[in-house]
DNA sequence: TGCGCCGCATGAACCGATTCATCATATGGA
DNA sequence: TCCATATGATGAATCGGTTCATGCGGCGCA
């Protein structure tokens, strides 16, 4: 309960405050001897230094906030995973917030962030860039995770890339009549696979069909329930090739799907992210893979790299590639 | 940049620091005409107070912290959806630390933990438990999520009906070959469903068999392997019901099996937990039901609530029961 | 011997909000 | 009219480190 303070330290060492300050913050600066006594203080008395005397004292908190746009995606746990390991190495805490379930979502998690003054915070942008100027305005420093942008840094992986090797795969495979089922439309990534999916259609020639299918959300029940349209339709105007621009969705489908239609003869589907329950799948889902840990971590390696640059700021960009994963939902041999 | 600080508010609106901070902390005891000029003031500037200092000041950072054992299980970030609303509710934020790929694991984190001095801890007890005492002898208030103890409060599941009813359910079903597959026999959460699963086994007489397979971890990928196992054994050998002791370690498994053997015909599985994944496998996956949201928010109310009671404490234990959630996996009727 | 410099310790001021003893003013009752 | 009481404002002290201007002793060099 007696915190022991830094004082304490001081005078059981013999002394000053200043010096214990130092030996905790600049070792280099202090004599070898005056190390000893006070490294033997500290032990004696088993302090702690107070981290909200610190944080208010250097402005500074050491640590940066990280808003999950959906936790029930593992794809979003594995970004906080790395993130929360560069966090780590760098001596910051990593705050998360999470927006699952709430109808205002974003916004309101920034808010929070706000007045816990944190240094800094990674931000997936969802639906709608939120208010992120005014938290930089207010000095906090704001890094775009999976999405890319002239005013932040942002680490993020090609999505025009990925929705052309995922379609493309699909026409090699034989696949004709192709349906693409994204997300919202205002959000970036949604447009650029959409766009590769589309430039791989117009490559392969006039005999391939695209159709589109946007949701607000891309979870297993959304899969669930375009998986119960396509049983729907008559069989001629089914789609026989699926590009799903997350695992969950096209997991969902897939589970509805396989129980009418044989995968991947009658209809084949690739997913997005490569999450582990695509590959754990009884019909392991093809999916592209995004180097997602390391896109966590090295945005928050970015983002404490600014925090503790001393010359002038410039916004940089990591764009990483993602990767075709083969197997048995397109592919009989894979 | 440049903060403004309540003193600039209280210059503005013509107050003494005191007056803004009471109008801020107890607007009852600020009068009418007061509070309107505070009140103005504040907005005029776009004031957002310090947490930092009202913390160091206050000595309590209204910031509560939560390990999470295995970031990869969505059981562990439902209840961490769970914690986190509640301490949303309640003001306070919640700072999540991950264990995830680390050997050291726990106990490192509640390190971090105690120097960044939060007000309390939630913790889900992994192998061994970690030196809570330290912490509490620090002044950090701990709960234990998922588990029963006698020196903390806790929020539990019971388990022994859990390991029961998944078990005595597989008879029902006219199994009578079973195999229980665990983690670390030290958790305490293991014994209690193996000894559910042997009472079953018990009260069934004489036909009944069971053995039991520990493993360290509960992945997907030690599913794969007890699956693979499973195949290599003689037919007359093999299982024909199987409680997993969660819903990945099932999952793996039925991965594997479904690829030569009918389930639920020739081997049944129960799995733990209720992820998400288990209704949405393609056979899906009959399971232990935990209230897993109900389980963090409750936790984390607890947690509060023992932070701000001012008399004696003492200690208190919910326990929820689980629920068989009967599907595919184990029964055709489903 | 004297001067300048270096290394290191010192401790008061400070970060920004909260608290509380104190005081001013108003109200009511005798 | 006077005193007791209530209401509410005040501002200095405080929380626990960090910083920095200041000072001191020792060493090298001329």
């Amino acid at each position: 309960m007696a915190q022991t303070r830094l004082s304490d330290v001081a005078r059981l060492a013999g002394v000053s405050t200043g010096s214990v300050s130092n030996f905790l913050n600049r070792p280099d600066r202090v004599n070898a001897e005056t190390a000893r006594r006070v490294s033997g203080a500290i032990e004696r008395l088993g302090y702690v230094p107070n981290t909200t005397a610190r944080q208010l004292r250097r402005g500074q908190s050491e640590a940066i906030g990280f808003v999950i746009t959906d936790i029930s995606n593992p794809f979003f746990t594995t970004l906080a995973t790395g993130a929360a390991q560069a966090a780590r190495e760098a001596g910051y805490a990593l705050l998360l917030a999470t927006s699952a379930d709430d109808e205002s979502g974003q916004s309101q998690y920034l808010d929070v962030f706000e007045n816990r003054n944190l240094d800094g915070v990674l931000v997936t942008p969802a639906r709608t860039t939120p208010n992120l100027d005014k938290l930089r305005a207010n000095g906090t420093k704001v890094v775009l995770v999976d999405r890319e942008s002239d005013d932040y840094c942002s680490v993020s992986v090609d999505d025009v890339a990925g929705g052309l090797a995922a379609t493309k795969h699909l026409i090699d495979v034989g696949k004709r009549r192709l349906m693409f089922v994204g997300g919202e439309r205002r959000i970036q990534q949604m447009r650029d696979r959409v766009s590769g999916s589309r430039a791989a259609v117009l490559a392969a020639g006039g005999d391939v069909t695209l159709v589109e299918e946007h949701r607000e959300t891309l979870s297993i029940d959304v899969g669930r329930e375009i998986g119960a349209e396509i049983l729907a339709l008559p069989p001629a105007r089914r789609p026989d090739g699926v590009v799903a621009a997350n695992d969950l969705v096209a997991l969902g489908m897939m589970q509805v799907l396989s129980g009418a239609l044989s995968i991947p003869d009658d209809i084949a589907i690739v997913g997005y992210d490569d999450i582990d329950f695509a590959a754990a799948s009884l019909i392991p889902l093809t999916t592209v893979r995004q180097p997602t840990r390391e896109l966590g971590y090295r945005g928050a390696r970015m983002l404490i790299a600014e925090l503790t640059e001393t010359g002038e700021h410039e916004h940089s960009h990591v764009v990483f590639q993602p990767e075709l994963v083969v197997r048995a939902s397109t592919s009989r041999s894979a």
